[in-house]
DNA sequence: GCTTTTTCTTGATGCAGGTCAATGTCTCGA
DNA sequence: TCGAGACATTGACCTGCATCAAGAAAAAGC
């Protein structure tokens, strides 16, 4: 159960065996099936997810009832509301899941026993979201410069597992764009080669 | 020189005044001329940097010579380009600065010195990044879903400031649109007043 | 296995915003 | 103080992508 969050950490601050011992004190293992919500909008999220088996995502939806996908989680990836974590607002995300799914589940509290009795947990953390904070830049880059073309292209080069693990429409809404335009996309490709 | 900082901090950690004295020992003062380079493209980003009075900007080229506005950072902001700072590749992005400019500079072997000693500021910075990966989530889900003139009001209601003190084709380049459109929205904001 | 739902494709049409070009205004350095 | 570059505005035109609609294909549920 623990095992993939273990090596998830130890790629980027090495731990003890009691260490070990003490987070799965505090990480609460969860199964979530598909289509279930582990955090609706509106509500305060409670908790980090780190995602051990499955995938799930989050999405915001808009006025006009659109949903626009904010980002996937597959195994080995961290997801949460992050603002209303850590400020306890309201969530202004979804959260669900697109496959049956397991993950670990660290509370703020068990979060900050966890920085107060292995403070090299914070450099951990920072470390995790810094490296996001490089990617969304790049993601962000990439949706203010490029054709729709493009950005699906740089998609399947970024996350090819993740173009064929999720319908279509949906890679559609990460990207902000139309699932027929990546099916034209798809077809124009097709006759390129 | 380092009461803007030291608030900064402040407002996320306390400090005592010999952490701050030895903050005065780490921070290296540098005054930038108005289009004076702080980093270019393809050089390391040696520093981090908190401003401290005047307004620096990041922003990418890309193959067409369009140039990419990243990030604005007026006093009390600080800026890099993240992934060269910490993994020593080649930098992206270029920051120049729009008005003359003090800043005061981190170094990586600093920062490291800093953490070393006052662990608290592993903290600082963890806060610090997550509050940019908060708002870098809203932006970029202001730029997947709103139209142009949606993406400048919003621009106008969350930096107004900025709005004041940049060019107009600054503020299109940061939003991805262009600068003939804004001039047509605010043409047209006018008229509905 | 059959039905229902979800997903993907394709065509016809429209429009937001980009492109190109001309003109006017501002500003700042020599 | 004058001239050149930077900045903003406006009009005419174009195009990439969205929208709308209708089937086809694939997957999920019973």
């Amino acid at each position: 159960m623990f095992d993939l969050l273990f090596e998830n950490i130890e790629r980027k601050i090495e731990i003890t065996e009691e260490d070990k011992a003490f987070c799965k004190t505090l990480f609460i293992p969860k199964k979530l099936r598909k289509k279930q919500y582990l955090l609706q909008a509106g509500d305060i999220a409670e908790y980090v997810a780190f995602v051990n088996k499955g995938l799930l995502r989050s999405y915001s939806v808009d006025e006009k009832g659109e949903e626009h996908i904010i980002q996937f989680a597959p195994e080995d990836w961290w997801i949460t509301d992050m603002n209303s974590f850590l400020t306890c607002e309201e969530a202004i995300y979804n959260i669900d899941a697109l496959e049956d799914t397991e993950i670990l589940l660290l509370d703020k509290p068990s979060q900050d026993k966890l920085f107060e009795h292995i403070p090299k947990f914070e450099r951990y953390f920072r470390i995790l979201i810094q490296a996001s904070f490089v990617a969304m830049h790049k993601r962000l880059l990439s949706t203010i410069t490029n054709t729709a073309e493009e950005k699906y292209m740089r998609m399947l080069k970024t996350y090819p597992d993740l173009v064929q693990r999720v319908p279509q429409h949906m890679i559609a809404s990460f990207l902000g764009i139309k699932p027929e335009t990546i099916s034209r996309i798809r077809k124009k490709q097709a006759s390129n080669s």
